[in-house]
DNA sequence: GTGCGACGATTTTAG
DNA sequence: ATCGTCGCAC
């Protein structure tokens, strides 16, 4: 057969990496380099080359687009469908594992899945039944703290603690979440993880048979897995299975969402892999690689990867300080229609920035300049509460003791329950081990309610009951549609909301009965043994969709350097790049933070493809007040022979000419010597409100970093 | 039980 | 500024 199509247009090192023949393989894979090109590309050399089963083949990303991409391109390169081969998420790939041995770790088979909402919900319900004090324990915090837990592999009892201590309180809080959770047949996105590497670690049997059946596992993003995932890698790998891991150290930027870099380090001292270097960048100028290369070169512990190019040298980056956000959005705009103007196409263009409520300015602007655009963030499709609504009610009708879906409907829309009877509802159902459903219907019985809550209890437990019924034999469509028409929850959002907010809800709900139309069963879950209503439970958590319902083609992008992560531009702005703000504040403390927020720099630099701008404002809007500050480090880290300063001259438009207001601040401006009759001579680091609340940020010879108030701190300008 | 005004927190986010 | 949660008045 030949195979040449599978090597042909690859570089020496992607060739390396496709065709190598014994033992593991590190992939070090940088920005731009074709690492999922060589996945794919390796996927097809084992099957056809070396007549691997698709069976025994796994694959694992970090997403479900990813995961979606390896396949369609698997199946073009193969010309077929690789059927029985397994690619997808950690999680999605955990969840089949469960699905198929529910009762072995005792799960019911109807297990259903908590997206984070559901959990944080379930949290805050037990801090609440605990009378524990919400301020004490916040429930988001103690939510992290539980995930971090699972991701770390910890159950309550392996997390130590004193007695009586804050920590036992939280430690008690996840064991009765835990509790709750198995009473109610629950599994958290974490504990999909944690029960299949449980799973595997506890059952000889079960992992010898998978460990037979993976010879070899792909996993792509490597730097992105947790203790939890890299457990998971190593009980797969066994002793005998080949790993395939591709991964950049560089552009690990989520180690405070539990992602380990180490990890890279710990495959490399556990599995001693053959280390292969993708340095040959396809996306970028010379420019622009260099300067990327450069500002990741100022982080330590790198494995130490240089990118090059044989593309041109390009454009020079081009520097913009504005005097205020407006002004820098203003500038952004113009720069976008400079690249319309000249042919460029909308879509072309990334405006990217450290925190989602930098796009508000951009968006203002391009909506006066009439100009397409897409903010990517905010909720996605499953995750809007008219739809989680409805899935409540589907939830009840497919399992009527699922508790969470209960307490989230019992009352959408209003139907004049409220916190008293839901509480006597809740003790009731906690007295007698029973579902909350099941405790409604006795109390009612036993005319355990005030008549007024008992007659609209029964009202919710009759609609629930005629849709079970109603349902029977319909299809998941007709069910979602008979779910949204009856549950009214279109009148609820109308009557509440403004009309526009309550129209798109009624088109979501609209968009639910057509995604349930158009649902097909994954051939897995029908095997199985789920049914079509468990799998579309399972996949709208899973996979909450996309972003935006209406998907513009051609538009200019605004979203977060995080979510950029991946995706490249031909035209980028990197907006917003001043201390405090990028680095963040809260990274800039802690080292180790630090240079992560310098890996997420490197990855903003590294989208673009041709012309790469680079701003900053000297004030801007932050929670209502007005702050200054500085140029990032990460700007100073650019070497200057590859910068364009833009400053001198530019005018956005007429009406901002001059930009905003300066500060006022008796002459302290930023970089001012000053003198302070305590901590002595320093430098002006930062300024943030005004009047009264004016604070000033200070870097004193000897003294150190100090905020002080304005008013008082007497400040002698140096001359 | 429901609806409005005060209060406080506010980086990044896939599954 | 803005959003979500809490407490109090209807």
């Amino acid at each position: 057969m030949d195979v040449s199509h599978l090597l042909d247009d690859l570089n020496d090192a992607q060739r390396q990496a496709v065709t190598a023949e014994d033992g593991h393989l590190l992939v070090l894979a940088g920005a731009g380099s074709g690492k999922t090109r060589v996945l794919v590309h390796r996927i097809a050399w084992l099957i056809q080359v070396h007549h691997v089963s698709p069976m025994s083949l796994l694959a694992v990303t970090f997403t479900n687009k990813a995961a979606g991409e390896m396949r369609g391109r698997v199946g073009r390169l193969l010309n077929l469908r690789p059927d029985g081969l397994w690619i997808g998420t950690f999680h999605g790939i955990c969840h089949r594992l469960l699905r198929m041995h529910a009762a072995e770790v005792g799960l019911p088979d109807t297990f259903q899945i908590l997206d984070s909402e559901d959990q944080y919900r379930l949290v805050r319900r037990v801090i609440r039944d605990m009378e524990l004090d919400e301020g004490e324990h916040p429930p988001r915090q103690v939510q992290g703290f539980i995930n971090s837990h699972k991701e770390e592999g910890r159950r309550p009892k392996q997390i130590e603690h004193f007695d009586r201590s804050f920590q036992a309180r939280q430690v008690e809080i996840y064991q009765r979440y835990q509790d709750y959770c198995e009473r109610s047949g629950l599994v958290d996105f974490a504990e999909l993880l944690l029960r299949t590497v449980e799973l595997l670690r506890d059952r000889p049997d079960r992992r010898a048979h998978y460990q037979d059946r993976f010879g070899h596992i792909l996993i792509d993003e490597f730097q992105d897995t947790n203790t939890l995932q890299y457990a998971l890698v190593r009980l797969l790998a066994g002793e005998k299975n080949r790993l395939f891991v591709v991964g950049d150290d560089d552009q690990s930027i989520y180690g405070w969402r539990g992602a380990r870099v180490e990890n890279v380090a710990h495959f490399n001292r556990d599995f001693q892999p053959e280390i292969i270097r993708l340095e040959q960048n396809y996306r970028s100028t010379r420019t622009i690689l260099e300067a990327a290369n450069r500002v990741i070169d100022h982080n330590d512990d790198r494995m130490g990867k240089n990118l090059w190019t044989e593309g041109e040298q390009g454009e020079p980056i081009r520097l913009f300080g504005a005097y205020n956000a407006e002004e820098e959005a203003e500038f952004v705009i113009a720069r976008i229609q400079d690249w319309i103007n000249q042919g460029g196409r909308p879509s072309d263009a990334a405006v990217l920035y450290r925190s989602n409520a930098q796009s508000r300015l951009f968006e203002q602007v391009l909506l006066r300049e009439d100009i397409p655009y897409r903010v990517y963030g905010g909720l996605r499709f499953f995750e809007r509460a008219e739809i989680k609504d409805a899935m409540a009610y589907l939830r009840l009708i497919h399992n009527p003791h699922d508790d969470t879906a209960f307490e989230r409907v019992i009352n959408v829309p209003a139907r004049g329950i409220g916190e008293q009877t839901v509480a006597r509802i809740r003790e009731h159902a906690r007295a007698h081990g029973q579902s909350l459903g099941q405790a409604t219907t006795e109390l009612i019985a036993q005319g355990g309610l005030p008549p007024r809550a008992a007659r609209s209890a029964a009202v919710f437990l009759q609609l629930i009951e005629q849709l079970v019924k109603a349902t029977e034999s319909a299809s998941l469509a007709e069910t979602v549609s008979a779910v949204v028409r009856q549950s009214e929850l279109v009148a609820w959002y109308q009557g509440r909301e403004p009309a526009d907010r309550a129209e798109a809800r009624e088109e979501n709900l609209a968009e639910l009965v057509r995604a349930a139309d158009s649902f097909h069963q994954p051939f897995e879950d029908e095997q199985a043994g789920l049914s079509v209503m468990a799998s579309f439970l399972s996949q709208a958590a899973l996979e909450a969709g996309e972003h935006q319902a209406e998907r513009w083609e051609d538009c200019v992008q605004l979203m977060t350097l995080h979510s950029a992560k991946g995706l490249e531009f031909p035209l980028v702005f990197l907006a917003g790049m001043e201390e405090g703000l990028f680095p963040h504040q809260k990274s800039i403390e802690e080292p180790g933070r630090l240079a992560e927020e310098r890996r997420l720099c490197y990855v903003g630099m590294t989208r673009a493809m041709q012309r790469l701008y680079v701003t900053h404002a000297e004030s801007r809007q932050t929670y209502g007040q007005t702050n200054f500050s500085r140029p990032s480090r990460f700007i100073a880290e650019i070497p200057d022979s590859l910068v364009e300063s833009i400053r001198p001259g530019f005018r956005a438009s007429p009406a901002t000419a001059g930009g905003g207001p300066r500060p006022e601040s008796g002459g302290l401006r930023l970089g001012a010597p000053v003198r302070h009759a305590k901590f002595g001579f320093g430098t002006v680091v930062s300024l943030e409100g005004q009047g009264p609340n004016a604070r000033i940020q200070v870097n004193f010879e000897s003294a150190g970093s100090k905020w002080l108030v304005l008013a008082y701190a007497n400040l002698e300008l140096v001359a």
